[in-house]
DNA sequence: AATAATATTTAGTTATGACTAAACATATTT
DNA sequence: AAATATGTTTAGTCATAACTAAATATTATT
């Protein structure tokens, strides 16, 4: 009756990826993981008898509210370590998803809590994504990607990608890093470029990489 | 080609047994490691054909040079980790040991050393027992069982088992612990005890119990 | 040396979670 | 509406690592 390592991790990718449609298709599941759509479906019918998620053959799943708390809860020891690993053990931004992924399914309760105590309780890991609460709430911020900024507005980044490590590198070193500052200075959409200012560099980075990043605006839409 | 969790774990169970014996017998691992023997006799097949144990049945297995450095590098992990969870995590001594063995299986070389860099290159871990080196070279310092010291002579526990939570806390409630002092009062044989002093308090324990402790005398027999 | 006790291996089964190939269902064109 | 493309499930296979029951080896006892 114990729960494995691949459902924790099917739980935490449906989660993730339910937050943008409602229903997760058996193919988009299978991309995201990186397995075949067969063995997703195989995967789906275990976790439905398990009532952690529901399934409609041909129509997709959902996470159950107990599906949904056992994927809070991984996410939530996933971003605690993350920036544990940042913060106490030195490592780069880039190097601690992969790190996390495999930690999350075998630390303790009492070992998360104290680490949790460790880091002050914090409420966002590396990238800027918000910690769970220990009784599984997620706070979503009020964000826009920053492709759809206009030129002249600016506003603080929020929130990056955790998952590829040369992205993250990238925007380590034009330091596109939470809580940065950042504003648009020309959009090109016949280039597909966005030329910002972030910490008094100037840089240019594609509309398509901006699509991925996170910018919180005040209410006045930060025109400054 | 990758080793799992189950072959670090029969490398590592085969090399404590070893030091006992030199051949390990099927039985004895079996019940070492809570599976039936005729699981082991199926896994040390398996370990054979990937050159990490020499097997011959009815007769016994030993570890290979290379089942030995893997051994040795888990192990290495373990005690770093459980080092590591007593020193930064503030859990207690007979908690670390079941934390271990899982964590042990998933932590990267790169974290490995950050540890072991931030707990200062440590020779020991919470239990008195060697950290193998990262080129898996362990030392066995001189120690006796504290049940063969005689009466009247004293010494320094050096190690203690980490396996039984009840147990260690039983020993640290009483300061049996690696670096104290101790001395034998009395034994008696027919009663099965050691009357012990240890940090100014004077405490009885079995002799069963004391097989256990190992104890670093000096070279004059710790007369004092 | 024969018998009994103990240790070990073999054979067959189970659960998990991947895979491929083939069948079937749904959606999009023509 | 029929044809085609795309998405999804079914059926059967594989590797890993446990299990039980039965067979076989080794060791100890008489
Ligand atoms: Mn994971
Ligand atoms: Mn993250
Ligand atoms: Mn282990
Ligand atoms: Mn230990």
């Amino acid at each position: 009756m114990k729960n494995t390592e691949s459902t924790e991790n099917y739980l935490k990718s449906i989660f993730k990826l339910q937050t943008v449609d409602k229903k997760v298709s058996t193919t988009d599941l299978a991309d995201y993981m990186g397995v075949r759509a067969a063995s997703v479906t195989g995967m789906l019918k275990k976790l439905a008898r398990k009532k952690l998620v529901s399934y409609q053959p041909y129509k997709g799943v959902t996470l159950t509210h107990i599906g949904r708390k056992l994927a809070l809860k991984t996410l939530r020891t996933h971003r605690l370590i993350e920036l544990f690993l940042v913060e106490h053990l030195g490592l780069s931004w880039e190097e601690v998803h992969g790190e996390a992924e495999k930690w999350e399914h075998v630390i303790s309760g009492k070992i998360e809590e104290r680490i949790d105590k460790l880091l002050g309780y914090p409420l966002h890991d590396p990238h800027g994504s918000p910690i769970p609460s220990a009784n599984g709430e997620l706070k979503i911020k009020d964000t826009v990607r920053l492709d759809r900024v206009q030129e002249g507005e600016s506003g603080t980044i929020e929130e990056v990608p955790d998952e590829d490590p040369e992205f993250l590198a990238y925007l380590g070193e034009n330091d596109i890093i939470p809580g940065n500052k950042i504003k648009v200075l020309e959009k090109s959409v016949v280039g597909k470029t966005l030329k910002i200012q972030i910490t008094s560099k100037k840089h240019t980075i594609g509309l398509k990489a901006a699509e991925k990043i996170r910018v919180h605006q005040p209410k006045d839409k930060g025109r400054k």
